[in-house]
DNA sequence: TCCTGTTATGAACGTCGCTCACAATAGACA
DNA sequence: TGTCTATTGTGAGCGACGTTCATAACAGGA
């Protein structure tokens, strides 16, 4: 029999809608991904999605942790080139950082623009995969200021995110004049020089 | 007669339906924001808000150009305080800034969740709604570089914005352990604190 | 070949923003 | 004041959405 048994057929239908949301996300943004649309080219009856994804916002969450992997899979690679030091290395990975949200970029937004329904927490998976994120910018902050306690550290590691994320969100989201790539790869460029060297500079 | 004319009765539904849904943003978010509710409420029928509003986008729209008018205020307010240099008024305007945001923490994220439908421009009076409150930035910018051009103020007065406001985006998004107030004010100062002196410093 | 527990289906449900045929009303005129 | 007409207000209804669940289809053992 070739047919599949019923937890392969549930993965196999699982990928499927996954690979067909991610792409709809990419195309057409968080808008563009119904139900019925999606099922049809899965060439799935309605009732199926909801067997292997309690809802919509479970699938779109497993599309943004997807997003997240990919991001972090970028920046760790950055992170590789050797002869760096920690402040070299930051730079990069704010400009990956950026290229990343350029090249992905409905992806991207979908990433912060969905919210989960009021009450209802982030899965735990999902953090941590934010976190592993993070942890790449906590690294640097930790060799340029291995003074520092992990703490401090992670404030500082915080804080710089930060800073870039909102200088990136402001620049891609500008929909009407959109600043020229450059402008924003040295917008993100300066900020992290500025506060990067500001924090190793000070006992 | 008591009864009004047409225009002025028009200009009085619009306040109260205004009013109800700056108050139902402020207390559910946008998503809590239901023509039917919103009606019922304003004690008119359903196609009442279409002869005073084309649609809801409009409605959010003008409540959104509401919350940046107050935020525009708050923003001046704290720089008439004399006897301060730029630096401190840059440092004074985002530590309003995120007051304002954990003050109006639901209106202030209306301001960012909300987009228009893809294709739809946002009108003008909104986006020079927008820039009074960023010139508020830039003015402190020029007083602190005045040798640069206006087109260089300008743009570092809107990498240090969009920094400061990420550093508060992602620290007032953050639902779980949500990190104390005086943290995130501390980020919000040290964020400003070392671009603007970073900036100053330069040739 | 039948039987039975499991799985897939898509019509139906409740809710949403929005529309539009119709009812109510205001103001002009006799 | 009563009548007529243009203007304004109404809310049932429309189409689209995410989600559910009675039912059909099916797999596998007897």
């Amino acid at each position: 029999m070739v047919r599949k048994s019923t937890p392969e057929r549930h993965a196999a239908l699982r990928e499927t809608l996954l690979a067909i949301a991610e792409r709809t996300i990419a195309t057409q943004g968080l808008a563009g991904l119904r139900t019925r649309d999606l099922t049809q080219e899965a060439g799935c009856a309605v009732g199926a999605l909801y067997t292997v994804f309690p809802d919509l916002d479970a699938l779109i969450l497993a599309v943004n942790g997807r997003t997240l992997a990919l991001l972090a899979a970028k920046l760790r690679a950055v992170a590789e080139r050797k002869g760096q030091g920690p402040l070299e290395r930051l730079v990069a990975k704010a400009e990956a950082y950026l290229e990343f949200a350029s090249e992905h970029q409905a992806r991207w937004v979908a990433l912060f623009a969905h919210r989960m329904p009021p009450g209802v927490p982030v899965p735990a998976w999902y953090r941590e995969e934010q976190h592993a994120v993070f942890t790449l910018v906590e690294r640097e902050l930790a060799a340029l200021r291995p003074d520092l306690g992990a703490e401090q550290q992670a404030l500082l590691a915080r804080t710089i995110f930060a800073a870039v994320h909102g200088v990136i969100t402001l620049g891609i989201d500008r929909k009407l004049g959109p600043l020229p790539a450059a402008t924003l790869r040295e917008q993100t460029r300066m900020t992290v020089e500025l506060m990067a060297r500001g924090i190793a500079a000070r006992g």
